[in-house]
DNA sequence: TATTGTTATACTCTATAACTATA
DNA sequence: TATAGTTATAGAGTATAACAATA
């Protein structure tokens, strides 16, 4: 991670991303700000669609919190209006996740003006490489994240 | 930041870029373990060469830390004779850093094995795109860090 | 006895503020 | 008085372990 050295041949990839991630972050925050969203809560909206997720522990997982962590976070969001969470009938220790209709409103109007700032940086790309940028950028993604 | 919302259009960039950072830090980690380095000290390491730098607070914001954060770690790189932390004799209040041929070395070995590692991921990239990824990476890095 | 969700607690990391030494 | 470096302390964020409910 951290800046490379001056006269590196090449940086390290971690070297680049994780400060980059950093500024994406960083960019991000008043966005949800404006949107009363802190960055777990639209980590669970965005993950959540209208179908429901058994367990709130596949949901910690799939975002890479820990369970207990976020709670709270679910508290907050429930008490909102934003989502569901009920016993399942079928087995009444895990609880059905689900959005509400106002809390997939709200995560689109975030994800919507998110994607609008990332487009101020990406779009100092050449549209070419822009594009096999983000195509890369979702296989790695996508490969980091198996397992 | 976080996974992508099942079926959504595109996932946001900041929710790719931070997962597959913290991907890989984690995969960073037990090599850096095995240099005796933590992640703050590679990135000094990494950052410094043997041109000395006039400030340990540059330093600091050269690697986005915060200047009282990097100390225990200076401290742990000159009794390691990794590194040499000298008062500057045109300003006494400023110490003149440089690494040492030891610590340039050390640096080195971990930044080999690290980009070892980082390379079976990128392997998994179409030769072309992989050329076109690290180039972009790059820009983004560099205009993120503007300012 | 194992699992889901929850609460309480401890731990790690980070930043803030106060201090020293130089200028 | 201002700045570089340092130390001590407080705060935020996170994980660990213990608990209640259900299976």
């Amino acid at each position: 991670m951290a800046a490379p050295r001056r006269n590196a041949p090449r940086p390290d990839v971690a070297a680049m991303v994780v400060p980059l991630g950093r500024t994406l972050m960083a960019a991000e925050q008043p966005i949800l700000d404006a949107h009363g969203l802190t960055m777990w809560a639209y980590a669970v909206l965005s993950y959540l669609d209208e179908t429901p997720l058994r367990t709130q522990a596949a949901l910690a997982e799939a975002i890479q919190a820990d369970k207990t962590r976020i709670i709270p976070v679910l508290d907050g969001l429930e008490s909102r209006g934003l989502l569901t969470r009920r016993p399942d009938p079928n087995d009444r220790r895990a609880r059905l996740l689900s959005l509400t209709s106002e809390g997939r409103r709200l995560r689109d109007a975030a994800q919507a003006a998110i994607q609008d700032g990332e487009q101020l940086l990406l779009g100092r790309l050449p549209a070419a490489d822009r594009e096999v940028f983000l195509r890369s950028l979702r296989t790695l993604y996508e490969i980091s994240q198996e397992r």
